[in-house]
DNA sequence: CCGTTATAGTTACATATGAAACCACTTGCA
DNA sequence: TGCAAGTGGTTTCATATGTAACTATAACGG
C-alpha cells in the first residue's frame, strides 16, 4: 500500500538556503526598500515612474546623450528607455532633437520644466540617502563605499 | 523674438545626482546583477520565475507555512505569492493542504519533486554568492555583514 | 445565535516589462 | 555607386505585476 510520506524536514540533509543570511536576498530587500521610499516621494507629487526619474537623472548630469547612451548609463534596456522618453517628451520634461551627423540618433536634454522638477526631486533623493547612511558610523560608511567599489562591475 | 535657449548646463547651479556615487542606485545595480545571474541559472534549466524560486526557498526552510507567512518571509505581496503558488502546485513542486483549525489557511510544503529541484538549485545559488564574496577579503566580508545587519529593517 | 468586522486567499483589471520583429538610417566593402 | 550588414530607436505581443474588488471562513460582541 502506498503511503504518502511527508517530505524530509528541512535539515542538513537538504541544506536549504537561509535567506536571512543570504547576500543576494538581503541586498535585494535593502535595495527595494530604499528605491521604493524615494519613488514614493516623487510619485506622490509628479506622475512619473522610477525608470523615468532615472532617465531624467542622467540627463541632468550629461546633456545631449542619445537614447542608447542613456540606456548604458542607467543599466536599463533600450525598450524601457524608449518608452520612458516617449512619456517624458510628451510631458514636456525632455527635449528630443536629431543628431546632425547621424539622423538615427536622438539628442536629449531636460527642458526648463524638466530642470524645475529635477531640482525639487534631487534633494529629496539625497535626503533619503542620508537617512539610510545615518544608520552607519563614519567607519562603516567608508567600508561600504569601498565594498561597493569592489563589487560593482565597472568598479 | 523668442530664442529657444538651451537649458542651463549640468553645473553646481542644478546639483544633479551623481548616480555613480549614489547609494540607492549602486545598490540597485548590484542587487539586480546578482539576482539575475542566479535566476539565469535556474530559468535555463527549469521553467520557474524568481518569485517562484523564493517561495520554494522559504518552504524548504519552514514547512507548513501559510501563504501569508510565505509573503511575510519573502517580502513579496500576497497576490504575487498566490500566483507563484498556483504555478508551483500545478507543476507538482508544492503541496497545498488546508489547515485543520482554520479552513481559510493553506498548509504548504515542497513535494518530492520540489525537494529534488531545490537540492539542485540551492548549491548553484550558493556558488553565485561565493563568486561575489570572493571579490572581497575577510575583513571586507565581515564589514559587509555588519553593515547589512544595521541597514536592514529587521536588523 | 446573529450580524458586524477582520483575515486568508483569489480574481479582474489596468499598467509595466522584456524579447523579438521591425523601420530608418549609416557604414563597410565590392 | 549599390548592396549587405550593422546600429539607433520604436512597435508588437506575450507575460508579469500591483491595486482593488471579491469569496470564503473565522472571530467578536451583543
Amino acid at each position: 500500500m502506498t503511503v504518502k510520506r511527508k517530505p524530509a524536514p528541512a535539515t542538513a540533509e537538504h541544506a536549504p538556503l537561509q535567506l536571512e543570511h543570504f547576500l543576494p536576498y538581503r541586498l535585494s530587500i535593502l535595495s527595494n526598500t530604499i528605491s521604493q521610499a524615494i519613488a514614493d516621494d516623487y510619485q506622490r507629487r509628479y506622475d512619473i515612474s522610477m525608470t523615468e526619474w532615472r532617465v531624467m537623472a542622467v540627463l541632468a548630469r550629461f546633456e545631449g546623450l542619445s537614447a542608447r547612451e542613456v540606456a548604458e548609463r542607467t543599466a536599463m534596456d533600450k525598450v524601457a528607455v524608449s518608452r520612458a522618453l516617449a512619456r517624458l517628451v510628451a510631458a514636456g520634461r525632455v527635449d528630443r532633437a536629431i543628431h546632425d551627423d547621424d539622423r538615427r540618433r536622438s539628442v536629449l536634454s531636460l527642458t526648463e520644466a524638466g530642470w524645475t522638477m529635477h531640482d525639487e526631486v534631487a534633494p529629496m533623493a539625497r535626503a533619503r540617502e542620508r537617512e539610510v547612511l545615518a544608520k552607519l558610523d563614519d567607519e562603516e560608511r567608508a567600508w561600504l563605499t569601498r565594498i561597493l567599489d569592489k563589487l560593482l562591475p565597472a568598479g
